[in-house]
DNA sequence: CGGAGAATCGTGATTTATACCTAAAACCGG
DNA sequence: CCGGTTTTAGGTATAAATCACGATTCTCCG
């Protein structure tokens, strides 16, 4: 049912010289690797988000790696990204690092450096998507139940009882029960608190 | 009850004409300052975690920056930290970012860039503060619960029925029940969902 | 127009949870 | 060893939730 799919390690930079070397680098270890020449062409291929993580220069004509970055981050991106830099750029380590960067590294590398932080960024990455998809599959029931069933389970996960969520919502104690057995028939609850603990994870997103 | 405390400013540097020359842009905004001239000085002085935030000296004789960064942190600190550094070293910002600093910036720097800083600073550190507050209320209620009641406590929130309950522990449904009542009223529950809610608050730390 | 899905309400039986009373073993620290 | 806490348990009554089986509107869509 659920797909795991290999992730891929993204790379984006101008220069071909850098592109060729980390493909090789990269296919050496046995990672599947993807190389772009600018942000605009990762933008154009990459519209399916699919596992992995992205190994981005910063400094590029067009389009930067910081701009990538924002435009990822707008599309919800969960992608993790390394910079890499020839450049020390103190703010502009800075900004990428408030922005979510999970590395900044600069030129030269050592190889296994850059090996160990690609590993870290796919850990990172598979554990994103697994909660990701965990959030999905919740949103997707959410998304199935009536605008009713919706109210009726806001105040049933707010704690109310059924009677009071009757007066709330002007209706029989009956048809709150009705809604409320449909409300964990669609979510599939196995229990009020199984619910309760759906919910939570969905509208109050954690770490 | 709840006593709002007003935020500080720390300092921490080696060179009193830069903690002098904090304390006067800082004392002109009335924002209330206290300054030491090492990350020791700061350690024994600061043991009740007050609110406010850092602002930190990456080098410094003796204990670093990031040193007392991670001192810090192993003493479970919330302390928004604010780097500030007279040498552009790119590996030191990006240490500092991923062990939580929110920020880091370079000598010179504009005083309004820094009240900037300081003030998100202080939001932050005052929502981190509410969120903790209200955790370490729910984690004393459940320190006051008794082994039997936290055992009860974990089936319920799990979202089994008492009978069910019962039997796991060998227990009757009788003595479930007033664990259970008893887990409700020390932990001033008005709910189950209210209880799950609160147990998720502290076990699945978020955001 | 006929039917599907949504929303509404009822009765009665069953299961669960709570509330309030009492109380006896077991255990632990002074 | 006494006294408090913890853990255990029963009885009775009420309240809440679940389920079984049925039923009436309404809208929207082909």
């Amino acid at each position: 049912m659920i797909k795991e799919q290999k992730p891929t390690v993204f790379v984006v930079d101008d220069d071909s010289a850098v592109r060729d070397s980390l493909r090789l680098l990269l296919k050496s270890v046995g990672l599947p690797v993807e190389v772009f020449e600018s942000g605009q062409e990762f933008l154009d291929a990459e519209r399916d988000d699919r596992p992995g993580c992205l190994v981005l220069d910063i400094r590029m004509p067009g389009m930067s790696g910081l701009e990538l970055q924002v435009k990822l981050n707008e599309r919800h991106s969960i992608l993790p990204i390394i910079f890499i830099t020839g450049h020390g750029d103190v703010p502009m380590a800075v900004e990428a690092m408030q922005a979510g960067a999970v590395d900044f590294i600069q030129k030269p590398f050592r190889d296994q450096d850059l090996l160990d932080r690609i590993n870290q960024a796919l850990e990172k990455d598979a554990g994103s998507r697994r909660m990701l998809a965990e959030r999905n599959m919740i949103r997707k029931r959410l998304e199935s139940l009536t605008p009713r069933e919706r109210e009726v389970l806001d105040l049933v996960v707010a704690g109310k009882a059924n009677k009071v969520i009757a007066g709330d919502l002007n209706l029989s104690q009956r048809t709150v029960e009705i809604h409320r057995a449909r409300v964990m028939e669609k979510m599939e609850a196995h229990s009020l608190a199984h619910l309760v603990r759906m919910v939570l994870e969905v509208e109050h997103p954690e770490a």
